[in-house]
DNA sequence: CATGAATGAGCATTCATTCAT
DNA sequence: TATGAATGAATGCTCATTCAT
């Protein structure tokens, strides 16, 4: 029955333990016993037990913190994304989103990893609930899209897809494509589902406003 | 230390610890021990050691398995994939997979979750190579799609895109979408990218040959 | 180490300690923890060890309190115990006895069995000299049983088998015979030994006045 | 999954462990660890789960050994006890009893403390049943004490008096009697609620028939 | 070749006790 | 006096691996 920090001193263990705790899933993988945790947070193996009912409830923790971090990151970048069209926000939730697993010795990126091999897939779902309120936002400025019987399975697969490319992307060592031509290629999936213009050969500036784009793809192949 | 098995027993029982490995896995999860497989295998402990250097030798013999028996399925496709649009050919090659995946109560889908988790995410890069190979085989029936300078990008991301998303769909307790979903909407993705006609509302055959699939769209709007 | 509680607060929480060892011991049995306890006074870990030097003295404590409740029930008893024969007197105490020991959750049932357990049998002998005194209050009123040259062994077979097999009978969950049968039983074995006449087939009141007694068995076969 | 000791040295590594288990509770305690009754056996802490699931299966192992000696004991008795008069049986099964605590460092006399103390209570059933059967032996030899209406209740009671007694004699450090005062008082109990006449001070012979017996009391107070 | 008993490092977890505040 | 965070030795148990037979 581990305390609740309320405390500041209290607060800050739990927090060195946590991030302990990515540091030796860093060095030791998964497999970090929470002794190594203890040792890296520089506290007593008795004291972790204080903080915490068990070593499952040290990882939910470390996974919680990577959701949440991806959380703020979105909503951090929701105002920016309404401001593009579909695939330009695209691009620029796969640089955070990149940015953010890469972050910190890559310590996201490894406990990501994890999530998807444990059942702890249930996880990401939260994350996958508010891309979908993005893709809804859109939806919202881009009145033509709304009536794609296909958007939310379309969204759901382009929204796992881009996660996934991602973190393989990532973990490969030696990937034989860069991180910006994935990103471009998502996009370009994306752009190529809504029927937008092409920005590297239309003429039309790529920062089209929404009520613009709805006019210039009036016979939308839906 | 292990003997190579050059004769039949020995490759039998070899053999019979590649399979013990699958079903422990299937009935203990990642975590089972050598002992258990070499009892499911019906030999002693030490036995097992005879024929591997250790566990992780087991479990890469696994992998191995599992990456043949996708390579294989592919070449046995091949042929029929050949006679087929892209997007129809992807249709057909995602039922394959997902069947490959499911059988033997889902044995294969538990180790390509091993596989995401572990570095051993390079032990699918044959599976990958050959399906760019299957690609090649496109662009040598479909010309037209030859020149596209990102071609080989897409065809990675979509590869990759593929693999990942079917390997959580079929993870999913209760996904949103159909596994049908799925493989029409990824279809639907290669379709849109290589600017094929929607077989749902296009008057014309969906079976089109390859040289008429390049006439009819001369003014691709890529 | 631990101040000799002298105020009357101290004492509050000596007792308070030694109420939450029985309830902790009742609730979580023999192997309750100090941090248990503590809680369960109301006060904290450290408080405790200020007032008991250690675990053990906390169940030195309990201990302790068992007993002198069990000495001050057979001093209350005594007054009513001299007013009747050995017999009814032997059934009256083991009737007292069960109560005191079933009281409050069984607590002290459950600290006489760890006494038996531990070497601290060695604390009940007080109960016995105690018990022994009652006897010798009997043999002041009989003087007749006053020359049996085994009294004092017997006495002291009789209060050990007494005690202990109250112990056992209300710590069985199914116990074969009655606590009344039992108390009847051990009342019987006292009244053989003293001779006195079977009150369930004798005509005579079996509150029969101690000169009266001893005259009526002359020919005691002893 | 303990292995069954099938062969020789499995079946000897099983008698080092209960030995050892009981080498161990007598130098440490009932709360000695599996490691230190490892170390005693001569094994690793690792062989010792081979042979046994868990601590408490090495505990129950020693207590059925206990158990089964007694039983043993019992039954080696038996013929013996039958050519004896109850109360000189008594006296006889009482020695024997108390040798068998006492032989190997007291080992069983520490765990039938052991015994009390847990739930294990009901190991003991075992014996108390044996014992019963005796008295049913005895009660077919002197057919007078059949009719008793009170007899099976009495001799659970003698014999949950007996063996606790003696387990308490033989605990305490300087007990006030002498084990041999505890057995012949146990036995004049006996010999008083079966109405047997006093063998010190009758002229009759001690070891008298059954039949004589049952003539010798016709006034029994059944 | 096969066996399986034996090993012991390692793990998660507990808990009596201390001591700085 | 009171607190409770911190400690770390100790425990029950697992399991990959070895090696004598």
């Amino acid at each position: 029955m581990p305390r609740t920090p309320q405390q500041s001193r209290s607060r800050a263990t739990v927090e060195a333990i946590v991030e302990a705790g990515f540091r030796s899933v860093a060095e030791h993988g998964a497999g970090t016993s929470t002794r190594e945790i203890a040792r890296v947070a520089g506290i007593s193996i008795g004291s972790l037990y204080e903080y915490f009912d068990n070593k499952e409830a040290v990882f939910a923790a470390m996974h919680q913190r990577f959701i949440d971090d991806v959380l703020v990151m979105i909503r951090d970048c929701m105002p920016e994304l309404m401001t593009r069209s579909p695939d330009a926000a695209t691009l620029h939730l796969l640089q955070r989103f990149g940015e953010l697993l890469t972050r910190n010795d890559e310590r996201y990126l490894r406990v990501a990893r994890q999530l998807v091999a444990h059942d702890s897939l249930r996880y990401i779902e939260p994350i996958r609930d508010l891309l979908m309120q993005v893709v809804t936002g859109f939806v919202m400025r881009w009145p033509q899209f709304a009536g794609r019987p296909d958007l939310p399975v379309m969204a759901y697969i382009m929204i796992n897809a881009g996660i996934f490319t991602v973190l393989q992307q990532l973990s490969s060592p030696n990937p034989p494509i860069s991180y910006d031509q994935l990103s471009q290629g998502l996009a370009d999936i994306v752009r190529r589902y809504l029927d937008l213009p092409d920005p590297a050969t239309s003429g039309q500036p790529p920062q089209m406003t929404p009520a613009a784009a709805g006019q210039e793809q009036p016979g939308s192949n839906l």
